[in-house]
DNA sequence: AGCCAGGAAGAAT
DNA sequence: ATTCTTCATGGC
């Protein structure tokens, strides 16, 4: 994809491959909003301690922050997904999901955050999920003056249990206290070099961590494209358009054995795609 | 009002 | 190794 960096801005000089939409109400962030002006709408988009705008520019867009660079990794740029896109669409079934959802990217997101949001996310609603988070963000994040940044693990270390029950984390409490006590952001980032399989595991092992939130860390943190997040809606996709099949391990096995490494891209645009029907 | 949400942990089998 | 039960809380 084409675009340049001038200054404070990143120009997208494309508009099938980058919708801002599209890449963040795909499911995979929690902490953006999307603010309605009287002309077209722009998005303020939240990670660790960093925030962006997206801005309308013509019939494209223009990304707005003090860090090009992080933002240049975060939203994967450098990933040519029109070649990806066409390989994925030789699937039947995935042939209407890319063309709804063409603008969607992978985030490559800050790994601690993602392994907090994810895990809080479990048997939740995404509403409630951003409600839980902006909570946690507003009440430990660190003040950066028009937006609070997104908890370091020292800072979730100093509250006990009982706070993240008072921010609406219910019975997810206990795992959240636990997992600050289990890993950083360093030691996340130093699993980067292991193999998915053995990354996987590690992340398994953490309180709150089961195999769908650990795909979900694997696909939107660490950037592993043969990982296939199984939640209750592809589940029930699964059983339309598959075989009904009720044990999600085996659901997962047939579906990355299906998309191989690209896996997580072919699960991005039919969750997008199933989501959208709902409503 | 009652069911459900991007499931995981612990117990039972 | 698989299957069953329980778990807070807000959205719709």
């Amino acid at each position: 994809m084409n675009y340049c960096i001038k200054g404070n801005t990143i120009e997208i000089s494309d508009n099938e491959d980058f919708v801002p939409a599209h890449i963040l109400e795909c499911g995979q962030i929690f902490s953006y909003e999307r603010v309605s002006d009287a002309s077209q709408d722009r998005w303020l988009v939240f990670s660790a301690d960093k925030k962006a705008e997206i801005v309308p520019n013509g019939d494209r867009f223009k990304i707005l922050t003090d860090d090009t660079k992080y933002f240049e990794n975060f939203f994967d740029l450098q990933t040519d997904y029109s070649s990806l896109k066409k390989k994925l669409s030789k699937f039947e079934i995935l042939k209407e999901p890319i063309k709804f959802g063409h603008g969607i990217r992978i985030l490559k997101q800050n790994l601690f955050e993602t392994l907090i949001s994810f895990i809080v996310s479990a048997n939740n609603n995404i509403k409630r999920i951003q409600l839980i988070l902006g909570r946690l963000r507003e009440q430990l994040g660190t003040n950066m003056g028009d937006f609070r940044a997104f908890p370091t693990q020292k800072q979730m270390l100093a509250v006990d249990e009982n706070f993240f029950k008072e921010i609406g984390a219910g019975y997810r409490a206990p795992y959240l206290y636990k997992v600050v006590r289990q890993v950083d952001e360093n030691t996340l980032q130093d699993w980067q070099t292991l193999p998915t399989r053995e990354l996987r595991n590690k992340l398994i092992s953490l309180a709150g961590v089961g195999p769908k939130v650990a795909d979900c860390v694997l696909l939107f943190g660490f950037g592993r494209g043969d990982v296939f997040p199984v939640d209750t809606w592809i589940h029930q996709m699964y059983n339309k358009f598959y075989a009904p099949l009720e044990n999600r391990e085996k659901i997962r096995a047939n579906l990355t054995k299906e998309f191989g490494q690209n896996s997580g891209y072919a699960q991005q645009y039919l969750f997008f795609f199933i989501r959208s029907g709902e409503k």
